[in-house]
DNA sequence: ACTGATATGTTATTAAGTTACATCAGTTGC
DNA sequence: GCAACTGATGTAACTTAATAACATATCAGT
């Protein structure tokens, strides 16, 4: 039970439910112990228990990580299946994030990881700036 | 004095000197309490002293911050005036980091950005995985 | 019921980054 | 020289992010 491909909604467990839907429910992205605090109701103590239930969503796929934030968000395609490289772009100021996939980028991290003999595991894409919402206010 | 245009390595500080020297005869990326650890003996007391000069540095361009380390790199092309986009290959064995710059991949980020009506200020691609080295042994 | 694997709860600790405030050194204007 | 300003530095305390260690609980398969 690692991947997305066997691994539905149905089979989450209590936490990993309770972790999903509040980022779900968020409109941008949000810290371990900001979900923790919004959890605190439903029993939740410990940032382990956020964290636990972060790895196990992120490996399933429905859950990305944002490096440039410390932070996390709800997958916007979560029923595309296994994404291939996909990069964010984050609003500094409204907090807003786009997810899109792009196979240009995805070709040119594979010629140079292919010229160089590198194989990549897990490419990050993250552009930080202001959305046009934010630009036309 | 906040672009590497007007400022060049004659005009850094003590401290700016400091945390440059320990980020540049390093191997690899180094977090900030790594290099306050190495700095203790010059004097080096607090994380902010390290945090002051890493920012003034990131901003002339001489150091680049790897978001997904929470780490820092002196830049392997001090001399190369402005970079355009850069992007970081990480390998998660050694820890080696090669940084290069990718005009398809600006190209497709301006691209995005334009379609979308989104201002981006800065861009992160790193690629997580083995160097050629260590994939050999 | 026994066993192994996964999920959970809890406490304490390490790592990363910031706030607030005091001081110091150089520079400009008088 | 001296006030006033600016940028750099020192220090303590604090917040936020993430992990380690250990104890329990749940559940499937036998
Ligand atoms: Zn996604
Ligand atoms: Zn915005
Ligand atoms: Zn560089
Ligand atoms: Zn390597």
């Amino acid at each position: 039970m690692t991947n997305r491909e066997t691994t539905t909604r149905e089979t989450l467990t209590r936490n990993q439910t309770l972790v999903f839907d509040a980022l779900a429910k968020a409109a941008g992205p949000l810290s371990a112990y900001t979900i923790l605090d919004k959890l605190r109701d439903d029993g939740f103590r410990a940032p382990l228990q956020v964290y636990r239930a972060l790895d196990k969503l992120v490996d399933f796929g429905m859950v990305h990580r944002l490096e440039s934030l410390n932070a996390f968000v709800a997958c916007a395609h979560p029923h595309c299946g296994q994404h291939g490289l996909i990069a964010f772009a984050i609003c500094e100021k409204c907090g807003h994030v786009s997810e899109f996939s792009n196979d240009v980028i995805e070709d040119q991290v594979r010629g140079w990881a292919a010229a160089n003999g590198f194989k990549p595991s897990k490419t990050t894409v993250e552009i930080r700036g202001n959305c046009a919402k934010c630009l036309n206010s």
